[in-house]
Formats: structure tokens, C-alpha cells, sequence
RNA sequence: GUGCCUGUAGCUCAAUGGUAGAGUACUGGACUGUGGAUCCAGUUGUUGCGGGUUCGACCCCCGUCAGGCACCCCA
């Protein structure tokens, strides 16, 4: 049996299994973002695509993003990212709203590339912002919340990593190294590639790509192999004392070869990593002081980062931490001993219901083991039999399969009995 | 858009160019008022699709579709 019609590539079906574990991934970041104050909030999925014009990146713009034309012409985007919105939403109302603006969201993007590991066209998104406020506690709170959602889900800092740099510090140095200012995207994507290319590779990619002398190539590798290049930035000396001081410094470094590939970046950027190195960054950050002003607003500085749902899925995976999940609301099934006895076990799912137990009721008269077997199989805790000795006795079996013990009670006490079982006393 | 790899039962995978199999899942029974464990039995296939080579193709060749991985880009 095939299905003739096919899901769109790169897309998920999410079956009950791995909808509670998005759920329960929202649940974390909902957690994380609310202990910092920040408010939930949503944008269209829809948007024009001159929003993200020569503000996102060319590649994600002309290559990697969903557009089409409406019946009235215009030309629309499914949403690649969320920041452009969020400076829109933040330009139309930016009087009144009260600053520092610290706002959160969840929801689904897409992106048209090759699906591959961590990589699809469609998935959901983290997105948390500050805006209002430029200074290295803004920047650091950031990163302070992300730590927060990474303790909750049990990664420790041997685990993951947040990779943190700035790109004043590495324009200035890269000026200082008398490097022409039009070279410097050239340079950014070589930065970027560091770690992807053997050093051979690399530097051949410096010189035929971007045009760097050996001379310069040699100074840039001395630039990203300086570990302490972070002091001579006063924004990532108070930084870096602002992570201290936040309490999370031990999942923090810093990394001169991270740049972020959005071109709307403009001070810290930062990225988490799992630290064996074998999956993408889990997200992506940075502070971004134009992009307000760039569609429409007043000059609004701001911070903030993604996380994809995919990657930090893979990471739970591998280190254990996906939990066991019941996508199963029910607590009770109600069983149907025979034909007759139907109407007794609807009524008494109906009470059960009443009481707020969540209650499932067989839908048909079986063999007891096959109903049993379902409950077993759902792992559905407490199940309730009454035949006609309970009946004729107006009594029900409340059996807990989780114990295997079983008893006998008045019909007029079996919500107290059931609610009690259900909870295990 | 470029490259590499893979398509066999619902799932995970076997099968020197020579009769398509196992585990698991499922269904039934042992057990006609009781799940998990055990045992027994049974069902499951246009070997992705279309050509070609061959006496004979799951196996070799070509095409095509689908999936995976990497590049690109990025969550």
C-alpha cells in the first residue's frame, strides 16, 4: 500500500508521539522565556517578500525562501525567519509600546532547500527578542535565558556550548590589518568556513575567492587562533562580565570565528553547539541596531536569537534527554462486558467525565482480553469492568493495571475510588 | 543547483545471477469474567517504477521516481 499522493518534501507529519514531544519542547521554551518576563507573541506566516529584501541575507531571500503570487499580484513570502517581522510590529507601534520590549514565539517557518540531517523545509521555531536596551546585560540576559532552557532540558554544560564573538571587534581588527572595507562579506564567509575546510583549502579559498595575499591569510588565521582577542573589546570585556554575573559563564566562550550568516547583525553574535561537533549549531543570535529603523521605525536597538526545533531535537536524542511522553490523555477506560450492559458502562463513563476524569469508553462489546490488551497497549491506567454480577449488585471492578490489583465498589463511591487510583493512592 | 549512497512484508533487515526469508508487529488460540510473560498457529510482497543484458535478475546495465547524507545556506 502506497499513498498516491506524497507529503510535500521536506515536511513532517507529526503522528501523537512526536506531537507531545513538540509540545512538550514548547512547554520548555515557554518556561524558559516566562522566568525572564518575556511575553508571548505571534506574526503573520505571511509576509511580503520586501520585507526581508538586502535585510536577511541574499541567499535566503532570492534562493531559499517559499514565494508566490496572490490572486491580487502581489508577490508573498512564507515567512523564512521572524526577526523582520518582529521590527515591523515593533516600527508600527513604537510609541506606545512600553520599553524594554521582551517578547517570545513559537511557531513554523520555511525555508526551500535540500532536507538533510537538521535540515527541513518546514519546521518550528523559538524566537526571543529584547529590544529597548543596549547594553552587555541585554546581550548577556540573552544568553542567560537560553542557559535556562538548556538546564531544563537537562544539558549540561559538557554537553552544549554557546559560542560567543562580536563583529565590531572583528571589523576593526580586520581594518587594522589594512584589509579594503569591500572585502569584508568576503572575509565574513571565510571566517564562516574555518572549520569546514581543511587548511590548505582554506586558504586557497582565501586567496582565489576572496583575493587575500598569503600575507593576510596569515594574519587572519593569527586573528581566529587568539583566544584572548575578546579583551580588546570593552562591549565583550563587560560582556563577558555580565555572563559571570548572571551565573551561566560555564556554558560560555569565546570564538573569534563566529560571525552568524544574517547581514543584519551589528554587535555580539553567538551560536550553541553541541561540543562533540556533529550536529549544526542547535541556534543562532546576535544584536541587531538597525533593523528597526531599516523598516520604517525610529533607531531601535536589539537582541535576540532562533532555535529550530530539529537540531535541539536530534541533540535531546543523543544525549537521552527526549522523555517518555504518554500521548494519551485518557485515565480511565470504561469497559462493555456484553450487549445488554452498553447503556450501564455509557452512564457510568458519563459520570466519570462529569467528576473530570478524562475517561475512554470502549466502543464496542468485546472479549474482556482484547479490552484489557487496548488499555494495556495505550498504557491507560485504570480500567473499570462491570458485568452482570456487578451490575445486578449495582458494584464495578476498578482494576489498576499498573499493580494488577483490583476491587469491588458501589457504583456510588466509584469516582472517589476511581480519582484515587488514578493517582495512585 | 552539484556530488555520493540507498530503495525487499506495516517496521528493522537477510537472500553466490538459480524456489523471496528472519526478527518484530499484527490476528487467532492455549485462557468462553481479566492486560503484560511464555508457547502454538496464521496473514503479509507487482523486491519503488520502466526498459535492457541473460536460459534465468532482488542481484548486472540504462533511465526514472522517492529517500538519506554532504556541499551551498542556515534554525
Amino acid at each position: 500500500m502506497k499513498p498516491t499522493i506524497r507529503p510535500i518534501k521536506g515536511t513532517r507529519d507529526f503522528y501523537p508521539a512526536e506531537m507531545a514531544f513538540r509540545t512538550w519542547l514548547y512547554g520548555k521554551m515557554r518556561a524558559a522565556s516566562q522566568r525572564f518576563g518575556y511575553q508571548e507573541y505571534e506574526a503573520p506566516m505571511l509576509e511580503t517578500l520586501e520585507l526581508y529584501a538586502a535585510k536577511s541575507g541574499e541567499e535566503l531571500v532570492k534562493e531559499q525562501s517559499f514565494v508566490f503570487t496572490d490572486r491580487g499580484g502581489d508577490t508573498i513570502t512564507l515567512r523564512p525567519e521572524l526577526t523582520p517581522s518582529l521590527a515591523r510590529m515593533v516600527a508600527q507601534k513604537q510609541r506606545e509600546l512600553p520599553k524594554p520590549i521582551r517578547w517570545w514565539s513559537f511557531g513554523p517557518f520555511w525555508r526551500y532547500e535540500r532536507p538533510q540531517k537538521g535540515r527541513t523545509r518546514e519546521f518550528f521555531q523559538w524566537n526571543i527578542d529584547l529590544l529597548g536596551v543596549d547594553s552587555a546585560y541585554a546581550d548577556a540576559e540573552l544568553v542567560a535565558v537560553l542557559v535556562e532552557f538548556f538546564r531544563s532540558v537537562g544539558l549540561s554544560a559538557a554537553q552544549v556550548v554557546i559560542k560567543v564573538n562580536n563583529r565590531k571587534l572583528m571589523e576593526a581588527q580586520i581594518k587594522a590589518l589594512g584589509l579594503e572595507t569591500d572585502k569584508i562579506d568576503g572575509i565574513y564567509k571565510l571566517i564562516d568556513k574555518l572549520d569546514k575546510l581543511p587548511t590548505d583549502k582554506w586558504r586557497a579559498y582565501g586567496r582565489d575567492d576572496i583575493g587575500l595575499s598569503a600575507a593576510q591569510i596569515d594574519q587572519l588565521s593569527g586573528l581566529l587562533n587568539n583566544r584572548d582577542l575578546w579583551q580588546q573589546s570593552s562591549e565583550l570585556t563587560a560582556f563577558f562580565n555580565a555572563i559571570n554575573d548572571l551565573g551561566v559563564s560555564d556554558y560560555v566562550e569565546f570564538d573569534p570565528a563566529i560571525i552568524r550568516g544574517l547581514a543584519y547583525y551589528t554587535g555580539v553574535v553567538f551560536e550553541a553547539r553541541e561540543c562533540s561537533g556533529s550536529f549544526r549549531a542547535i541556534c543562532g543570535g546576535g544584536r541587531y541596531d538597525n533593523l528597526v529603523a531599516d523598516v520604517g521605525g525610529e533607531p531601535l536597538g536589539g537582541m535576540g536569537f532562533a532555535m529550530g526545533d530539529v537540531v535541539i531535537g536530534l541533540v535531546l536524542e543523543e544525549y537521552g534527554l527526549r522523555p517518555a511522553l504518554r500521548p494519551i490523555p485518557t485515565e480511565a477506560l470504561v469497559t462493555i462486558f456484553d450487549a445488554t450492559l452498553i447503556g450501564t458502562s455509557a452512564r457510568i463513563a458519563a459520570t466519570l467525565r462529569s467528576a473530570g476524569l478524562n475517561t475512554e469508553l470502549f466502543p464496542e462489546a468485546a472479549k474482556l482480553d482484547r479490552q484489557l490488551k487496548y488499555a494495556n497497549t495505550q498504557s491507560i491506567p485504570v480500567v473499570i469492568i462491570i458485568g452482570p454480577d456487578e451490575a445486578a449488585a449495582g458494584k464495578a471492578t476498578v482494576r489498576d493495571l499498573r499493580s494488577g490489583q483490583q476491587q469491588v465498589v458501589g457504583q456510588d463511591q466509584l469516582v472517589n475510588v476511581v480519582r484515587a487510583v488514578v493517582s495512585g493512592q
